[in-house]
DNA sequence: CAGGCATGTTACCGATCAGTAACTTCGCCG
DNA sequence: CGGCGAAGTTACTGATCGGTAACATGCCTG
């Protein structure tokens, strides 16, 4: 692993692996993605990478693991388009969360949008020892917690109702839009985020 | 079933099967529905089911119409469980809905759920070829249909914009259970939805 | 008993799955 | 130029996938 000439300035990072790792992961996502995860094979993969599978095993430890790593990227973006949207609204718990369901009712109405990868793997992965199932389930658990702090912050009659409400109107959201080719009923999801916040006095 | 001597009444349906082909669509119906469309191999299936491959395509053309028989069985199940627990409440629309949705907890929060066999069939099957595919949408858009028209029957003062957000409830709890061992959010999903039709004045 | 039909058995098909070995080529840098 | 590491190439493993052919049973009924 360590190469680096070990006299002077080791390079902290591992040299800044080139490319074809990058490439590979970048287009596994999105077929992982677009299609499922059981559903993608290795030679999809590194065939629509233009490369090939050694290269593959030469970056990866296993499918299972690129998983796993895929799912992590996605839960990273996920907090970070979170944080960025609710940036705006310092100590305004209740715009916060509009502007969440906001950008996330665009979000899930793009015609691109296949829900939430997170979710969807959650249907995939069944097995418990999959790499990838404990950062689907810490996720999940992280939404519910945040949810449930935004409904106390905002000093809502029920914080922990509230806040669960909240994040099943969101999922919800996710799920249909699988089936529903324009987004079908999380088009209704901000105004029923609203609706539950003014009715718990938020 | 109907056993009845050949000679009158020729039984118009084709003699009700003996019974392998029940014994591999009910072990299919339970495999798909634990470990997902996608992870059941035909191997598995004739195997939990005591029988060989050849039984199997005896009675199935293949893998992915008995795909979609179990999925208009989940569908015709689900129905009926829709029925019979909005039938004590004719022409109480909003009691329809509560009794729904705590039938709904309940079942959801129940250690052998998985959520919906149709939602999670929604993530596994992308194609639109595939024949179940069909069956999970019409499946949702009349679940739609359905709330819309409760929401409409109980005057709310936005019927659409109330169904819409019942649905996203209801499908919300079924991904969250996914991820959440007991349930988790799903428990406030009935409280929400009286929430949600009181502030309708419904 | 004879016939017929539902089921079981075995072996196979070609395709694809995740994963590996051995070798070659390329590009960078000293 | 020489060397080294990163990447490409080909071929392979053994398992599993969905699906089929040919044949051997059993069992009920006429």
């Amino acid at each position: 692993m360590s190469v680096a000439k070990p006299e002077d300035l080791p390079a902290c990072e591992p040299a800044a692996r080139p490319r074809v790792r990058d490439r590979i992961f970048e287009t596994a996502c999105e077929l992982f993605y677009r299609h499922g995860i059981r559903a993608v094979g290795i030679d999809a993969i590194v065939g629509a990478a233009s490369t090939n599978k050694m290269s593959f095993y030469r970056s990866f430890p296993s499918k299972d693991e690129l998983v796993a790593d895929y799912l992590r990227h996605k839960d990273a973006h996920f907090w970070s388009w979170w944080d960025e949207v609710v940036a705006p609204y310092q100590n305004q718990p209740r715009q916060q969360v509009e502007a969440l369901f906001e950008a996330h009712v665009n979000k899930t109405c793009s015609k691109e949008s296949r829900g939430c990868g997170l979710a969807n793997a959650a249907v995939e992965i069944v097995e418990d020892e999959h790499p990838g199932r404990a950062v689907v389930v810490s996720h999940k658990s992280e939404i519910r917690r945040r949810f449930r702090a935004l409904a106390t912050a905002m000093k809502a009659r029920d914080p922990e109702q509230l806040g669960d409400a909240l994040m099943l109107l969101m999922e919800g959201g996710y799920l249909a839009r699988l089936t529903f080719p324009k987004g079908g009923p999380v088009v209704s999801a901000l105004r029923a985020a609203q609706t539950l916040m003014d009715a718990h006095g938020a």
